[in-house]
RNA sequence: GCGCCCAUAGCUCAGCUGGAUAGAGCGUCGGACUACGAAUCCGAAGGUCAGAGGUUCGAAUCCUCUUGGGCGUACCA
């Protein structure tokens, strides 16, 4: 919306630079006044230049202006605080300018895009149910392709499917062996199979404790998944398929979505991991311990400086010593496919339908019925992998870069967050911690293992019971549907703004209270306020007939001069100003991989329009002019957020 | 031991590449609904930005150390 803007100011303001002291500065940052009073651009430009030139900041700063005066878009510029050049925008001229783009319905300023961006997420393991900690997984990956997508680049979705891992072959052998059930056994389970598994996975990891020998047993089917044939990889994949059936429709219902699911089997199966084993080989990469503990294993060096530091010589295990795979191992041919570095390719087939009609699409090992779309060969990769895993993303690039491909594992960026723990309270309420138990443990770690976390479809069915109280409550004509729909809204709106609202690198430390809240600072306000600024557009319509449609002539007859020297003007100017960078804002939260910044953004500019229309009534203003400066206003508003919220997939309910 | 992350109001958190009097939400106290729906708004109280040094015109922000916490350092992922 201003890069225009920024452009010819910087060009005036390098200029001026120039003539007055013989350069220019590198770079010319415009960051805003804490306050509108104060103006809508400042720099801080002078007080960098006062050693050099040896002059007090204000004074340069004032010979500045006037040096690169006049200024396109400026109405008036100023000299505060010290030394900082502060601008204020021709508010009319850009106010306009922004209604127009609005108006129009295109997306400006798409960046090029310069190829791929693939992004890997949420990854369950497919033998138990997804749980919060997933849930903040999922919420991050998607929010990021959706920002992406805003911004017009191409996107890919990938969902990582471990079909082959330790953890399918734990509930493989605790189905065979704790409860005799073989793959036609599945289908007279009760219940949901994920949320069967959940209670099976914890049994069976029990059982190892008091039977060791069990674990000879996992290491067979490990190697049976593997292989990919015989009962235990036919019951391994029935389960893994069913669950991610689940998972995605889990997902599905807080509006996160897949392109494509690969599936680890298919890697090996395809022999991809055949071909970067050889490469990992031939390259010296990859080798054999003749002693030690790692004997008759396959590792990679690592070389990290951090890790030689220790003295011992640190390696990893790609192969182990019973000849099945590790998970690194076949990330490292996975990534390389992703980079399309493998020359070659999955067979697919469709796996889910959408109600849009968007499909889902999953590897498979022979031609599938129709032709798919392309898939991989992508240009960065982004995998959101919580920061446990920030080791074993490292040593994944650096196997990249021994193959010989630096670059791509310059870009295979790991997105990593911090993890989701239980309140205290929450555990109690859970039932995890044991009466008695030690009062300093102030959260408890979320574990498959041990059977402890939220499942994600309970939480978002706790919060879409009371979001069906309170919209009953406040909506006594709504039918049972209506209700209903309107609830999952609300729960979808507060369950992905909560996710995303911390910063990546906090621990959220869950607790039903805070994620439970509709109040202050949630998804559920700022959806409220975009339902408020409906409703107002809505009786309007009905009182005066006024659409937004009206605006495209009216706009051109509003006497703005009310903008100036009032309170509602800076206030009106604040909200709408403030509301045209939310693409700025996208694009430094993609770029620093931040999120929160977006949810931040709209919960501000909510604060300021929520306390606009409570201190400006639009229907019942008498004067014509203000009257359709405040609907222009209320309009814009929720054009932005509902793109905005949409962009955090997030929708806005009709009413609440 | 080594590596990564965190420490800001009673609680949960913002504070963008160092910049103008440190901001929200929740909670507490006080106020505003015969309505553009109060899931809202207005006001008040509440902070030695863990501690100590350093860099700088300027530090919550950068550097060093200390303390306290989380995580990693598997032939799990």
């Amino acid at each position: 919306m201003f890069d225009p803007y920024r452009e010819q100011l910087n060009r005036r303001f390098q200029n001026a630079l120039l003539s007055l002291f013989g350069e220019p500065v590198p770079r010319l940052v415009w960051s805003h006044p804490p306050k509108v009073q104060l103006g809508d651009l400042a720099s801080p430009v002078a007080f960098d230049l006062a050693k050099r030139v040896r002059k007090a900041p204000a004074e340069i700063a004032r010979e500045l202006l006037r040096a690169a005066e006049p200024l396109p878009g400026i109405a008036r510029a100023d000299v505060a605080g010290g030394g900082y050049i502060n601008l204020f925008l021709d508010r009319p001229g850009f106010l306009s300018a922004m209604f127009r783009e609005v108006r129009s319905g295109k997306k400006p300023d798409q960046t090029a895009a310069r190829g791929k961006r693939i992004i890997e997420h949420t990854n369950i393991n497919p033998n138990k149910a997804a749980h919060v900690g997933h849930l903040r997984n999922a919420v991050l990956g998607d929010t990021l392709g959706r920002a992406f997508r805003y911004l017009g680049e191409n996107v890919e979705i990938q969902n990582y499917i471990d079909d082959t891992g330790v953890q399918v072959a734990d509930v493989v052998l605790g189905m065979s062996h704790l409860r005799g059930i073989d793959r036609a056994g599945i289908d007279s389970l009760p219940g949901r199979l994920d949320y069967y598994l959940w209670d099976l996975y914890r049994e069976i990891t029990e059982r190892y404790e008091k039977e060791p020998a069990l674990l000879e047993r996992r290491r067979q089917v490990l190697r049976d998944l593997e292989a990919g044939q015989g009962d235990n990889a036919r019951l391994g994949r029935e389960i893994a398929v069913r669950v991610v059936r689940r998972h995605v429709e889990t997902m599905q219902r807080i509006n996160v979505t897949y392109d494509l699911l690969p599936w680890e089997g298919d890697i090996l199966a395809e022999k991809f991991w055949d071909k970067t084993f050889r490469n990992l080989r031939e390259s010296g990469t990859a080798y054999q311990p003749e002693k030690g503990k790692l004997a008759g294993c396959w590792v990679m060096r690592i070389q990290s400086s951090e890790d030689q530091e220790a003295g011992e010589e640190a390696e990893k295990v790609l192969v182990r010593s019973d000849g099945t795979v590790t998970y690194i191992g076949k990330d490292i041919a996975y990534q390389l496919w992703k980079f399309g570095l493998l020359n070659a390719d999955f067979s697919y087939r469709p796996f889910f339908r959408y109600p849009d009609g968007r499909e889902i699409w999953s590897t498979e090992r022979s031609p599938g019925p129709r032709k798919a779309p392309s898939f991989g060969q992508g240009q960065i990769i982004y995998n959101v992998i919580d920061s446990r895993q920030a080791r074993l993303q490292r040593i994944v690039a650096e196997g990249l870069r021994a193959l010989g491909h630096p670059g791509e594992a310059e870009r295979s960026i790991h997105f990593s967050y911090e993890m989701v723990k239980l309140s205290r309270a929450c555990a109690e309420e859970m039932g995890f911690l044991p009466a008695g138990s030690d009062p300093g443990i102030k959260s408890v770690e979320i574990s498959g293992r041990k059977g402890q976390g939220i499942k994600a479809d309970d939480l978002i069915d706790i919060m879409s019971d009371k979001a069906t109280r309170e919209v009953g409550k406040r909506n006594p004509d709504f039918s049972p549907e209506e209700i209903r729909k309107t609830a999952e809204t609300i729960a979808v709106g507060a369950l992905r703004y909560f996710m995303i609202k911390f910063n990546r690198n906090r621990v959220i430390t869950f607790d039903f209270q805070d994620a439970l809240s509709f109040e202050g600072d949630t998804g559920p306000y700022i959806q409220y306020s975009v339902v408020r600024a409906s409703n107002i557009l809505r009786k309007i319509k009905e009182r005066s007939g006024w659409t937004p449609k009206d605006l495209d002539s009216e706009i051109d007859t509003i006497d703005w001069t009310f903008l100036t020297g009032s309170e509602e003007g800076d206030l009106f100017w604040d909200i709408l100003f403030q509301g045209s960078q939310w693409r700025e804002r996208v694009l430094q939260a993609t770029d620093t991989l931040e999120l929160s910044q977006l949810a931040r953004f709209c919960f501000q500019l909510s604060k300021k329009f929520n306390g606009y229309y409570h201190r400006y009534p639009v229907i019942q203003e008498k004067d014509k002019n203000r009257k359709w400066a405040r609907m222009l206003l209320v309009y814009l508003y929720r054009q932005q957020m509902v793109q905005a919220l949409d962009t955090m997939g997030i929708e806005v309910p009709d009413r609440m």
